[in-house]
Order: C-alpha cells, then structure tokens, then sequence
DNA sequence: TCGTTAATGAACACAATGTTCGATAATAGT
DNA sequence: ACTATTATCGAACATTGTGTTCATTAACGA
C-alpha cells in the first residue's frame, strides 16, 4: 500500500493561495483577478501555482465543492427529518443556502458576477441536479416511471433556484431567507408536482 | 438638422463582422474565436473592426438583439390573438423561441457555452423581464398592488426558460419545441398564479 | 540524519488585446 | 464629374496575462 504521505507544506499553499483569492474576489471581482494577484497576496511562487492547480478557475472550483457539499448534506439531514414528521415533502430545502449567501454576502455578489457566474452556475447546477434527482426518486411511487426525464425537472429547479439567488443578492437581499425559501417553494413546487403527476 | 449620412461601406463592413463572427462561433465555439480570426474572415482590417465596435462581446450583442427584438415581438402578436379568444392567459409563448432554437440548431448550441453563456443569458434575461413585465402588468386586476415585486417574477420566469432552453440544446432536443412550451406552461406557471394571487 | 518532495523565482515563449497613424479608397452631395 | 468627407487599410507597437522551464534552496517524514 502506498505511504500517502501528505506534505504540511501541500495543505498550506493551498489554504494560503484559496484564501487569497476569496480576498481577491470580494475586492477586485473574479474576473479581474489574475493569477499574478493571486501569488502576491499569497507570497508564493509562481510555479507553485501551477504544481497546484491549472487555473484560477480550477482553484475556484475546489474551493466550492466544500461549501456546496456542506449546504446539500445539511439539506439531506433536514428534510429527512421532515419526511419522518411527516410535513408536505421537500425536494430542497433551500433556507440554510440563502442564508449561507447572506452571511457571505460580499463575497458571493462578487463572485456571481462576470465569469465567475458561468463557473459557479454550472458546478452548483451539478452538485443540485444530483441531489434534487435523488430526492426525487424517493417520492415517486414504486414502478412509476415518471412522464419527462428527471434530468429537466432536476435542471429547472436548480436552475430557478440560482436565478432566485442571484436576482436576491443583486437586489440587496429584499427579502429574508425564510421568505426566500417559501417563494421559491410557492413559485416552483406546483408546476413540478403538476409535472410529476403526484399531489403532495 | 444633422444630414444623416450613413455610408455603405459601414453596412457593409457590420454585416460581414456579424457573419464572420456567427460563421466562427458554430466552427469553434465562441470562447476560441478571437478578434483576429473575426477580420481574417472577414477580410477587414484590425482597425476597422475597432472601429466599430469595443469588444467581441460588443459585435455579439450588437447581433442579438435584432433576433431578440423579432422573437419577443412575435410573441406579444400571438398572446393579443389568445387574449382575444378567451383563452388561458399565457405570460410567455415560448414555442417560437425554442423553434427558433431548433433551427439554428449548432449556432445556438455553440452560442449557449462558456462565456457566450453569461453574455446571452444576461441580455436575452434583460428583454424578457420587461417582455413579462408589462405582460403581467394587463394580467393584475387594477389597483391591486402584487405581493411581491414583479422583478422576482420576471426573473423567474426568464431563468427558468433559458434553463429549459440550454437543458434541451444541450440534450440534443429531445423533444419537440410544442412539447416544451407546454413543460414550461406547465413547470412554471401554477406557482407564479398562486403567488400572484389569481385564478386564471 | 538522509533521501524525498515541495517551493522558489527569474527567464522565457506565446497569444491576444487594443491603439496609433499616414496612406489609400469609396462615398454622398452638388 | 468634382470635391470634401469619411471609412478602410495594415503594419507597428505597447501592454497584459498566461503557462512552462529549470537549477537552486528549503522543508518534510521516517
């Protein structure tokens, strides 16, 4: 078996160069951060960066998958709860994800701004689909194969999920998060279980 | 009065950047094509390309919104002859926009990746939010003051479009363009009359 | 302590951007 | 047809950022 020896050094370049860039991105936005700003706030090398990572977007991107796989798990202990009380079914629980952008405000307005959309929407959208898809086939009844493709319920709702989202932060946060979830539950959930031909 | 002299040659000139930019966009892919590979096509000069618009971006967008523009237009015919007929009211009619899809199939597929994406979605988002505005403006019964600002509504309604769009360009088009209007009516629909408040 | 692995940082090649300017060609108005 | 105007040309240039290379130095685990 290999020795997975894991370097102190390794850990730190990449927390040093991670937080770097959420510095960077609050303060210049993701796109006009550049692999140079990067190494400077972290004081490391140049080549240290690419031994790491291919990309400012490939450094963002580890960054993200923590967080969005924090907010989906506490997602999963939640509305397992709430199956078990049994209240009007879930598929998203969406509260602790906008109350996560509030707490983080400044950086999640600069970073779902530019480039940094595409990237983060696209990642998210994945990370979503994958759960929302799963919950799904919790709450289907047994043998019924459902009349459109999960692949586009899961698509919309993330989808219609991440456009709240970012309407919200643009906006300056109008609402609350409760309020947000409960809109995003009210405008999104008939139309799915109209689609899904389930009445909840 | 200012004699509005408009020269052939900048017709001309427009044109051919657009062409050249639209031809290399379905060979390439828009992130891949540069400004350089857009006057080599086009047979024009560098400076002349900068002449007349800023950016890659620019020409993009200077291109989009002519088809925008037809396609919204369109529909505001179509929904005035449905509201004429008594029937279900429709905020937007989406089928134009996903044949229109389907027809330029490869140029809307390559248009709808990496950064083309934020820039479309963002402007194609901006026409359809004042499109469905003023569309839910007619809906309200006078003096009734909607329960929550509009924009989140419109905002909704154009995320959830674009994702069913790039969804359905990105799975090869698995269903019809009247098929997906009707899943779009019927995903998206019932939450926005609930939160609206009215019965249709 | 020792062999291994990571970080350094300057130098380099490269790709693309956006600007400048004098020369040339096409155009609209008369 | 003439003329003043305006668009285009295109090469040269400065600039910015990317990603790689490599010999050297430092830190690490065992």
């Amino acid at each position: 078996m290999q020795n997975q020896r894991v370097d102190r050094r390794v850990q730190r370049t990449r927390q040093l160069l991670n937080r770097a860039l959420m510095e960077l991105i609050v303060e210049k936005g993701y796109d006009s951060v550049t692999v140079q700003d990067i190494i400077d706030r972290a004081n490391l090398g140049r080549s240290t960066f690419y031994a790491h990572y291919q990309d400012k977007e490939d450094l963002l991107l580890s960054g993200i998958d923590e967080v969005v796989h924090g907010l989906i798990w506490g997602n999963k202990a939640v509305s397992k709860d709430e199956h078990r009380t049994g209240t009007t079914p879930r598929i998203l629980w969406t509260e602790p994800i906008f109350r996560h952008a509030q707490e983080e405000y400044q950086l999640h307005k600069a970073m779902f701004a530019g480039r940094g959309l595409e990237v983060m929407h696209k990642e998210i959208q994945n990370h979503l689909c994958s759960h929302i898809e799963e919950q799904i086939d919790q709450l289907l009844p047994d043998e019924k194969s459902p009349p459109v493709a999960l692949s586009v319920i899961s698509n919309y709702l993330a989808g219609a999920l991440l456009t709240l989202l970012v309407w919200w932060l643009d906006n300056n946060m109008p609402y609350t998060p409760e309020r947000m979830d409960a809109l995003f539950q009210e405008l999104s959930m008939p139309g799915v279980w109209s689609v899904l031909e389930i009445t909840p």
